[in-house]
DNA sequence: GCAGCTCTTGCGTAGTCGGCAAGTTAGGGC
DNA sequence: GCCCTAACTTGCCGACTACGCAAGAGCTGC
């Protein structure tokens, strides 16, 4: 508990920073934004700031990274033996069930989704943060599949298809706001993990 | 004649700083590379510069832009009785295989991939000129199963499924450099259109 | 309590982005 | 052929950002 106190210090920083940046550009607009207010309203500098972000864009993505790098995670707590594609159908909507985000404000994904697509310049930061995720998934199905580099080829080939399937989801539950993004995420990837039941080599 | 003359200029102009970007980057890293040291080299000042791009970045990575959007124009010319995954197959390959870059200089693209590979600055843009294309494709998709909304829904996810498996592809491809690019493209997209085949509904 | 960290902060510098207003050039109407 | 208009380029300027550096503050472990 010690070593650890320092850390936590440190993350509730970054959290801080990061829950500021995403408060003030949902209110401001992120050009409305200068780094000066998100270091105030955190209580710290901007060099501060700058020692945990290296722009505004990636302080407010921060969490949906953190959020997104989940989806690996999700996976490798599913029965190994369970058909790969319902352990990915699972591991992905569960990002998107109720109580995913646990420290974050409620409302905070849609917010954040809403904020993202008002904002072009977080395209770019946020492409970032789902394929860092994609890369983690693609590892954890390796894992899970073994066969060596091409079994790992199959596996990051299966992550891109989900990952490019939610994005897809997503995207399109942004522009017709219909139904829930959750059911939206869970029929594009059930749609993409379609091809492969049963196969897993 | 008369119209385009201006906009060819304009278009030459854009060219050069892309390219000039590009070249200056391959050879002393980004960092290494000043907005005003691209200018120079395009023969403009750097507040033209600034005038086509807003960034470095977005300099280095648009010929890639170009490049990618053109997936959906070879998918528009598949024949439309082609079964959709084969269409798909063909479409993306089609960039990676010989004379695909018309006026960029040869061995173009592995040298972009390799710069990508090498400046993390630069994967924001690129995945953002990917995920152009991926849309892009998607409306083309669209197009050729029809089926109205949720059809849309559907033609969107099978792009993303494609993008993200070529994006696989590409990394895997970056990292063990075994076999050639385009191989390894043809066989992710296969593998993501597998679940596909034969009904597009 | 003390020695050694790490984190924070202020300062200074180099560089970027974009508004504005002049100067310049191309294209079209007559 | 001539001029007018619109588009493009450019220099100047200010606001902002990113980061190196060094001093200071606060934990942590002994």
């Amino acid at each position: 508990m010690s070593v650890r106190r320092r850390d936590r210090q440190r993350d509730d920083t970054r959290h801080d920073l990061a829950l500021a940046a995403f408060e003030l550009a949902t209110r401001h607009g992120l050009g409305g934004v200068r780094v000066p207010d998100i270091a105030a309203a955190a209580g710290v500098s901007t060099r501060t700031f700058n020692n945990y972000f290296a722009s505004r864009e990636a302080a407010i993505v921060w969490p949906a990274a953190c959020h997104a790098i989940g989806v690996a995670d999700q996976f490798r707590g599913r029965p190994a033996d369970e058909p790969i594609g319902e352990s990915l159908v699972e591991s992905v909507t569960a990002l998107y069930g109720p109580g995913a985000g646990q420290q974050l404000p409620p409302d905070w994904l849609r917010r954040f989704r809403a904020l993202v697509a008002a904002e072009p310049a977080l395209h770019g930061e946020y492409l970032k943060a789902t394929a860092a995720a994609q890369e983690a998934l693609g590892d954890a199905i390796a894992e899970r599949i073994g066969g060596g580099q091409s079994g790992a080829f199959r596996a990051h080939v299966i992550a891109g298809m989900v990952a490019g399937a939610e994005r897809a989801a997503v995207m399109h539950w942004m522009r017709h706001n219909d139904g829930t993004l959750a059911d939206a995420v869970r029929t594009a990837v059930r749609q993409a993990v379609a091809g492969l039941e049963g196969g897993t080599r």
